[in-house]
DNA sequence: TTCACCGTTTCGCATTGCCGAACGAAGAAT
DNA sequence: ATTCTTCGTTCGGCAATGCGAAACGGTGAA
């Protein structure tokens, strides 16, 4: 999320903070990029112009735009994620049936990225996107996930990456999570409410392989207001446990 | 589709090429990586660490796999399509109400790049993927896209990649394209037996904006035997032509 | 007409990323 | 048990490479 330099090629630095900057800028000129970045023009042009080759970029009047040639590989690195096809599948009856957002993410370098997201008859929008990196203990189905994880793994996760805060209700302190995924653990789901966004409630489940661990999180997330009362709660997670038990039923019956 | 070296930024070849491999290869190790490139072990090594400081990569037991880092900015790329949503939404319905393959195209450098992908009850499955980029007169919704592209740019794309050949139905010549694309005009769609894969028949239609400019194409993918008289072609080319116009009537009164 | 800013090109210099060699570890073959 | 191979990793020297600065032609605003 900050600006690494001590990689040994600078140049896949340079280009992956060009792409993020290009995308953050929504398009940019060749200029404006190369002030943006801090680089000479010259530089911006040749990264651009070689980028543009394979598709990474693609260029509409003397603006560059992030290219779709990054999609295959996208696509790819989704696909490749176990059980996927099954999981689209599951995180849309659970979107039919609850009418609200449902959406699938999975850890990668201690972060979560969301790989599913399929919206209901009203589900509400949000700003995250399929493919967004968020912090683990920023989202429902992050914590659902740290929940089931190892504890070394979840001390890992906190090293590289700290518990950083969004809104007043985060949990930031070490302390607190352990609580929190241990009362995650007993109640079998993850709840939340005002964590990730003000007046969003979010309710998560993990899914785990034969062994226990998990492979990733599954969560449904509404308005505060439609599912502020207990019961309508309670149905959702039994909605969400149940579709994530079938994944995992599937999945221990076929090597998929 | 080739390997193209005379780009300015040469660590930006090298880092698509590892990463075109690294996925064709389905996950490699630092060794087996840097044989297949022609390069030596600390070079694919130290672009592989490079490359896994930003997720575009994902190391597992000494193996490296093309990571979800490259997800964010395909969806990026893919939402800012023109009319994405609410295409999505029509090839959806597409796919409901044929229960056959619908997906859309558009086009990339010359080439298409499927961006949507949806599955009817019945669906056939091949072996395109959302983000794998084509040929144009390989494909029905190429064709279908290319028939209402200006003339100028068309010679374009021949220009840039030839009208290369993959079955024997594949058309290969400038004059038998030029016959094809009058006849699609003549008959608002485009349609193909055998000529992408053997067996399979397609229907495509262009997504035209107000200029009549295409933006994309929509096409409807079946096995041969089940969309193999004229009159279930028809239905299937209505339904295509019914969306595709749904489509332009909205994004001509949203600037969406 | 002037000025500012754009994308593009050229060029010389210092950085950078390349290769080859060597290391310890792990597994297979003997 | 031990040799041999192959793995991932580290290091250092050298040449290619990618960098910034400056200049060019074009375009639109002042």
């Amino acid at each position: 999320m900050s600006t690494h330099a001590d990689v040994p090629v600078k140049s896949i630095a340079r280009m992956a903070e060009l792409l993020r900057t290009l995308q953050l800028l929504d398009g940019a000129g060749v200029s404006e990029l190369a002030r943006e970045l801090d680089v000479s023009k010259s530089t911006a042009y040749n990264h651009l112009k070689s980028l543009e080759e394979y598709g990474y970029v693609v260029q509409e009047d003397d603006v560059y735009y992030v290219g779709l040639g990054l999609l295959d590989h996208g696509e790819y690195a989704r696909q490749r994620q176990p059980g996927y096809q099954l999981i689209r599948q599951k995180v849309r009856e659970v979107a039919d049936e609850t009418g609200e957002l449902c959406q699938y993410l999975v850890e990668e370098h201690g972060l979560g990225v969301f790989i599913v997201r399929e919206s209901g008859d009203h589900a509400v929008e949000t700003s995250t996107r399929i493919g967004n990196r968020v912090y683990l203990n920023h989202v429902t189905a992050g914590k659902a996930l740290l929940a089931y994880l190892p504890e070394d793994h979840v001390a890992d996760v906190i090293d590289q990456h700290g518990l950083p805060g969004k809104t007043e209700h985060t949990i930031t302190s070490v302390e607190s999570l352990q609580a929190e995924l241990e009362a995650i653990r007993e109640r079998r789901y993850a709840i939340d409410r005002d964590e990730h966004l003000r007046g969003l409630y979010a309710i998560g489940v993990p899914v785990r392989l034969d062994d226990g661990q998990p492979i990733g999180a599954m969560s449904v997330a509404g308005p505060a207001n439609r599912i502020n009362h207990e019961q309508r709660a309670e149905e959702i997670a039994q909605v969400l446990l149940e579709k994530a038990n079938e994944i995992e039923l599937t999945l221990k019956h076929s090597s998929v």
